[in-house]
DNA sequence: GGTGTTTTCGAAAACGTTTTCGATGAAAAT
DNA sequence: ATTTTCATCGAAAACGTTTTCGAAAACACC
């Protein structure tokens, strides 16, 4: 069975190739009946235009590619959410890479879409990935490219990012208002910046409000994992510091605190008072539900695709683009685990 | 910033492109000296040979499609992660698509597939689809096909699966096996095969053990929603018929019916147990640990991408292909919201 | 030096499309 | 009748690659 090609359609018409490209893309410069005729026929032989040839000459792929660290994570998947439906709209087809956190995949990654030939790049960095030879890449075959999320400064491209540091003052705040005088902080990794730029947060919310910081009421992860957090609201439970009020890295952390001291009777949030970070799917319907940071994935999918858009026209232009950052506006969702019944 | 070409770098060295060809793809016939010439300019250059020719050539694309009703799922994801995986290895890109539970789109998106002239086509169905034209059309088409988790049977195309009457009748099983005398079912929407197929082990169960269906003990979902099993537990309550045990479509479900439980201080399980399905993230978190019902997710992607290359490599050896139905066991995760203490 | 063999290279066609530019004939204007 | 305009078409080049087939050169053998 052959496949059905412009070619196929001009023989059968006995008419030429060039005409039948012309009727099917509405040329004017062709006759209503051949028109007709070969729309026709192109249905009949369920033609559809070879995407290979049409790019090879267009230059254009109609595809972007998308790194991201790993699938099978909230905050992602809704990224992968907005921008895949984002791109829909502009008929545009996105391949979904991941780096599982690894640096070397990472690279293999962004040859492949080099080589795919793909119009634009949306990227959230890896752990151990900074400004290295495989994005100055992409930067040197002038591909538009759009960090988000995981971004390094040192990268001259547009960015789709949220003021960590704001969000966690602005969460640590919410405990303040809530009657908590001694507020524990149990951070994430060392190295990623969110991580870093939370506990500044932190830290920033405490000096603003007059409470000195105390390094020994910082509890850092060796693993973002439900464990890790039962194990530290162990330890503080222990401790016996008069914490009362504590501000989680990420609501998976959160929830293994939650559910020791669920099972220790403690009472959240009146005696300890707890807040996550990225609103999971968990946090609502955990008991108590947990006040977290919503950090808005999909819309910034949305803009990070709008981002690379608006590069891929102006290149196609080409005039010279200047990169942007949108840094989108975080929210405290307020749940039951931090709206105390005795407020101080 | 002119592209590099094997035009350009045959301009430059001064031989033909045939030549410049064979001496990246290690054919015989050139000679050491030239190799490693153009090697080094190819380097030089930054040379990645433009997918749009080779693929107009050769007529391979290297890359699968791959549609399912919505990534932001834990179990989607988990196949996702498993296809990307596998489908990497095997030097194959993946394009995800998302149909949102839309007839509509999901026909968009297979006219897309098609028209990128993928390799092949990975797809959970839609509720709505079912044999239609645009499955027809990649039949048609000849191009390979996997179906996985939601299946038309009436589509003959390579099948991952599950067995979710067996999977149910197990779970139902466990909580017989766990003293259960009276066991109620919340079950999912009516359409979709699996719905049924769980309804259907769990009426097998009873029946098996001697224990008389009952219609009234089975509760229908209007939505898959943490609140909807809020709401069935508090209908369960009130209703007040002495059911000791349930078994619940999935696991978001089932995590409502354990807040509901938790809120009104009913034992879980001694009182009432609580068994859901699909294994989510939340289930291990929440407090009592839910009892489920683990699906293979990434197994289900891998044996998916396999059976997809199968029929590639086989169809482009000119043979036909016969497709093949995989099914992947199912296992019980006993946790404690079925571990009575008070075994009858 | 002739014959055969091996090594190394290149011309050319093909993949399917888009687009430019000119050709053709008919209708309209002079 | 001649020119001008207009509508409709097609030839051909180009995109960058792969591969077939034959040519040329280099070498070996008698």
């Amino acid at each position: 069975m052959k496949e059905a090609t412009l070619k196929e359609i001009a023989h059968q018409l006995g008419i030429s190739i060039t005409t039948v490209s012309k009727a099917l893309k509405n040329y004017p410069d062709v006759s209503e009946k051949t028109r007709k005729a070969v729309i026709a026929l192109a249905e009949e032989l369920h033609y559809t235009p070879n995407s290979f040839a049409v790019n090879l000459r267009t230059k254009e792929s109609k595809t972007i590619g998308l790194i991201i660290p790993e699938v099978v994570h909230h905050f992602f998947s809704g990224v992968v959410n907005g921008i895949i439906a984002e791109a829909e709209k502009n008929g545009y087809l996105v391949i979904i890479l991941q780096s599982n956190e690894s640096l070397e995949l990472e690279k293999k990654q962004v040859a492949l879409l080099i080589n795919k030939r793909v119009d634009g790049i949306i990227m959230s960095l890896s752990n151990e990935s900074n400004n290295d030879a495989h994005i100055k890449e992409i930067l040197h075959k002038e591909i538009p490219f759009v960090q988000f999320d995981k971004i390094s400064k040192l990268i001259p491209s547009s960015k789709v990012i949220i003021d960590d540091q704001k969000a966690a003052m602005e969460a640590v705040q919410h405990l303040i208002d809530m009657g908590c005088k001694k507020i524990a902080h149990i951070r994430g990794l060392a190295n990623p910046q969110n991580s870093i730029d939370r506990f500044l947060g932190y830290k920033k919310a405490l000096e603003k409000n007059g409470i000195p910081f105390d390094s020994s009421l910082v509890y850092s992860c060796k693993s973002i994992t439900f464990e890790q957090g039962v194990d530290f609201a162990k330890q503080i439970l222990e401790e016996d510091k008069g914490i009362d009020g504590i501000f989680v890295i990420t609501d998976l952390v959160a929830v293994g605190v939650l559910a020791h001291f669920n099972e220790k009777g403690i009472q959240v949030p009146d005696q300890i008072a707890v807040i996550g970070f990225s609103n999971w799917l968990v946090s609502q319907v955990i008991t108590p539900k947990l006040s977290t940071v919503d950090q808005p994935s999909y819309e910034m999918g949305v803009a990070a695709f709008n981002l690379l858009l608006e590069e891929m026209v102006c290149r196609k232009e080409g005039k010279i683009f200047e990169p942007k950052t949108i840094e989108l506006p975080t929210s405290i969702i307020m749940r039951e685990s931090t709206m105390k019944k005795i407020e101080a």
